[in-house]
DNA sequence: CGCTCGTGTTGCTCTATACGCAACAACCAC
DNA sequence: GTGGTTGTTGCGTATAGAGCAACACGAGCG
């Protein structure tokens, strides 16, 4: 009958207060009480107090002309430990910078985090076209070139839980057959780098290459992002080259010797 | 007999939590539960179970290789949307940077938040001798010239909460006694800028200018820093009058019309 | 100007829960 | 092997936090 869960182990209240945290969102960078409350179905007073409690601690704030909360400082200093954490972080930025300013593109380093893609770093290119992303923005796995260059090198266990967690079809061009996505991890490996032809976002295209720690275990993905009309599929090759070298050099400051 | 606290209201697991994550720094960016434990004055349970909460939502993790935790990749993505909502930390930015160039010394920009100096955005120098600063890093407001420029404008609830607080010594020329504090916020409100020579570090000397926003409120400091070697008293005169140029130019930004 | 509606906060009660203790398990050093 | 850390887990109990409802507050409108 009962069924010893993992979940009971945490601390309710606490997971609220973190739930509550994560619900905020670029799209929605304040929110009320009864806002929250509804959207995690939590009741009013619990929201309320707990609102309290994280604002006590600097980690959201009442904005006094529109009443409504918003993320706190708090959250900066905190962020920037996470960073100073992750060696990726530094030794990325030189080479992401040179690359983006030969290819004219937009470059970023991501890794896999929870079933999802998450960029730690961010260069952006110069063009008046560009795209919202942001250091910490979310992806997901299966139609981003990062992600799949990230599934190609991971261990099949990871690669099961995405495909476990199914293939949520975002443009005509998203893979959802699960054969044909080990398929075409299968032929990234093979070749070194990942595509994504409007895979995620219509008209938006992208090319990763896997970054290698110290004892060649892929760590990393550095991916460059671009509108298809820059990005074409008659200059892949080319880009790719490019991209590969760029993250060997990441690689070699990470201490590999491939 | 009983107090009624406003801190009663306030949960104590979530605080506890919140507690938790920023009590990691850059000098610990890694701990184990027992370090937490002892610091904080929780006992053993709770902080373990706190943390499996906290890592259950990606807020800490812990690293195989030393099984201490780290904060983890939650706060990135909730830090980007705490900078996307101020204003300043885009607009300062080019700014900033060709102040840089131009002066061959570190430029921050910096608010003040619950009677400290945090740094929104940083823009470094390429000297090889620098200073660990980093976006998020908070400093005592009395002995620093981005805290005494924003108290100088601050209104008078602010100023003597940091009074109350006390001034700390942290070096033979921190200013520790109120009334000279007040009389130097009077002078650099003349002077319309601030400085701090040695009076947080041994060998570091700083410069600040006010920003406003459009209502012509300061709401932040622009704020310059080296080592004395290179920030010397007889080119201050040069030095702030960049700077309270640029600040002026990150107002204007901001839709001040001074 | 008063009315109502939406919203956030606060007493109060009761139960779920988080804490503390202690035992256990896992690991390291020696 | 042993002794010393350290992290996790059961368990019972005190209590803290959720839910309800009442209240306070302000905005918008007739």
């Amino acid at each position: 009958m009962e069924v010893k869960n993992q979940e009971d182990q945490y601390l309710s209240s606490v997971r609220n207060a973190l739930r509550i945290l994560k619900s905020f969102s670029m799209d929605e960078p304040e929110k009320k009480v009864s806002d929250i409350s509804t959207s995690l179905g939590l009741n009013k007073s619990t929201v309320s107090r707990t609102m309290a409690t994280l604002a006590s601690e600097g980690f959201v704030y009442k904005d006094p002309e529109s009443k409504k909360y918003r993320l706190g400082l708090s959250l900066l200093s905190l962020s920037s430990i996470v960073n100073s954490n992750t060696d990726v972080y530094h030794e990325s930025y030189p080479v992401l910078s040179r690359l983006v300013e030969n290819l004219g593109e937009t470059a970023h380093i991501s890794v896999i985090d929870k079933l999802e893609v998450i960029y730690l770093q961010k260069v952006e290119c110069n063009h008046p076209v560009r795209f919202l992303t942001h250091v910490g923005r979310r992806n997901p796995p299966h139609c981003t070139s990062s992600g799949k260059v990230l599934l190609a090198y991971a261990d099949e266990g990871l690669v099961n839980a995405v495909l476990e967690q199914g293939l949520e079809k975002y443009t005509k061009n998203t893979i959802t057959d699960p054969d044909k996505l080990l398929a075409n991890l299968k032929e990234i490996k093979k070749n070194g780098y990942s595509t994504s032809f409007e895979e995620l976002n219509e008209g938006v295209n992208s090319i990763a290459a896997p970054v290698y720690d110290y004892r060649g275990k892929v760590i990393a993905a550095l991916s460059v992002v671009g509108p298809k009309q820059r990005i074409q599929s008659h200059k892949v090759q080319g880009f790719a080259k490019k991209i590969i070298a760029a993250a060997k050099e990441v690689s070699e400051r990470m201490g590999y010797r491939g």
